[in-house]
DNA sequence: GATATTTGTCACGAAATGTAACCGCCACCG
DNA sequence: CGGTGGCGGTTACATTTCGTGACAAATATC
């Protein structure tokens, strides 16, 4: 959830393709389709896939062998529509490596519950912290402790900090007196890829200052660099 | 659940029967099996069962029959195997009193997941705990006994979860620092799966911070990770 | 200096989250 | 068998957070 599931679609009837990839965004995923196995594997090269849906019967290479064929390199969950609910079906299914079935037609919201069902068991949970996790980390003036995302400094202030602006001075401190461009930063802290005009960034780090800095208008600790990005500028220790 | 639950296997066809229970057996269950309506009420007559999978299509008395005579007066859960994939089937299977369906053919490891689902449901007397079971919890200012649900602090103050509460800290404490989003909540505390507008994991965090936080309105323990779902933010030992 | 480019921050709105309030369900009790 | 009370889900609304565009300020370039 923190990112959206993308899932590839792969049928060859149009309708179908169509009816799925709208259904599962209205779902909340991200869904591309493909026509056949063929461009599947253009869409595979190009972007990152949290779950092939693909149906058996194709023209050209067909679902099964493009099940085994996944399987046997990759690791992409594959749920398999089965035009029927054939006994050989599950049998040659299960031995060629696909992660579930569903036999057409079928309920969407039951294809909505087998594939969370999927990604449940494909996706683990992510520490929260990185490397810093549960460690107390000092900085400039400050104390983070990163279990509370809470800074406090010497005179006993404290100050909380949101999600995004934690993110961002964590990310800054596993990588201090580092230059750091806004494209390397939203990708590690948000997982996307900055456009041209993003401003996210420059918002985060504004935040940021204001809260950490002692004076927002003469930055110390979160330096710019300018045609660069940002930069942590003050030394890191870890304290427990 | 410190025994290993028992499963008892109900179908007509050797190898499905041969096949589930080895696998049951594969996943720290025990399992029996029976051929027919005849056979289940005789090893239900000898045993203890936590649950019967119970094939729909048996000669003799059939699984809906079946079915609808255990839920009757029985409270033993069932989960119904339909071997087409029909909604008829599910819709009656579902009103019959099963607890659950799966249609053939299916994968064994979906299999396992929704005989979890279904325990984790119907064992609620249990003391649920998981792989914290009976065992005495320490973490933040707090100590949760697994055994009696009750919370202590330091200062000899106890108190008494829910078991919708005590399952969502445990689910927590058992990974600390890690990030659940809600669906990895909810399917880890009811076996449920999320609809995309679901407070109800919200809400249940919301009580548990309510009675476990210093200031709830500063959440230490049980921090949000905005995007991405809750996380215990604490050091976690287990006392005896 | 004049101009272009980059950065800082404000303000707004959409989305995510917190929580009070409500209600149905079920176990318990007389 | 009808209360009764607690639990937990759902809904609704308040609040917070964060992305976006606009524009000012700062810096670079000539």
């Amino acid at each position: 959830m923190s990112e959206p599931p993308h899932i590839l679609v792969v049928d060859d009837h149009r309708e179908i393709r169509d009816a799925v990839t709208r259904y599962l965004e209205q779902n909340g995923m991200r869904a591309t389709s493909a026509r056949d196995a063929v461009d599947m594997d253009a869409k595979l090269g190009h972007g990152q896939y949290d779950l092939i849906v693909l149906d058996v019967m194709m023209p050209g290479e067909d679902g099964l062998s493009v099940c085994r064929r996944l399987s046997a390199n990759g690791n992409v969950p594959i749920l398999l529509l089965t035009a029927l609910g054939e006994e050989t079906d599950r049998i040659v299914g299960l031995e060629i490596g696909a992660d579930d079935y569903l036999a057409k037609p079928f309920n969407p919201r039951e294809l909505i519950a087998r594939i969370k069902a999927i990604l449940r068991r494909t996706t683990k949970a992510e520490p929260y912290a990185g490397a810093l996790s549960g460690k107390r980390i000092a900085f400039a003036h400050w104390v983070l402790d990163t279990d509370t995302r809470a800074l406090s400094n010497d005179d006993g202030e404290q100050i909380d900090l949101t999600s995004a602006e934690f993110k961002l001075l964590t990310v800054l401190l596993e990588r201090p007196r580092f230059v750091l461009n806004r494209d390397q930063l939203l990708d590690l802290t948000a997982g996307r890829s900055a456009s041209v005009f993003d401003r996210t960034i420059d918002n985060q780090i504004s935040r940021l200052r204001r809260k950490v800095e002692r004076d927002p208008s003469r930055p110390r600790i979160v330096t710019t660099v300018r045609g660069g990005g940002y930069c942590l500028a003050s030394d890191v220790r870890e304290l427990s």
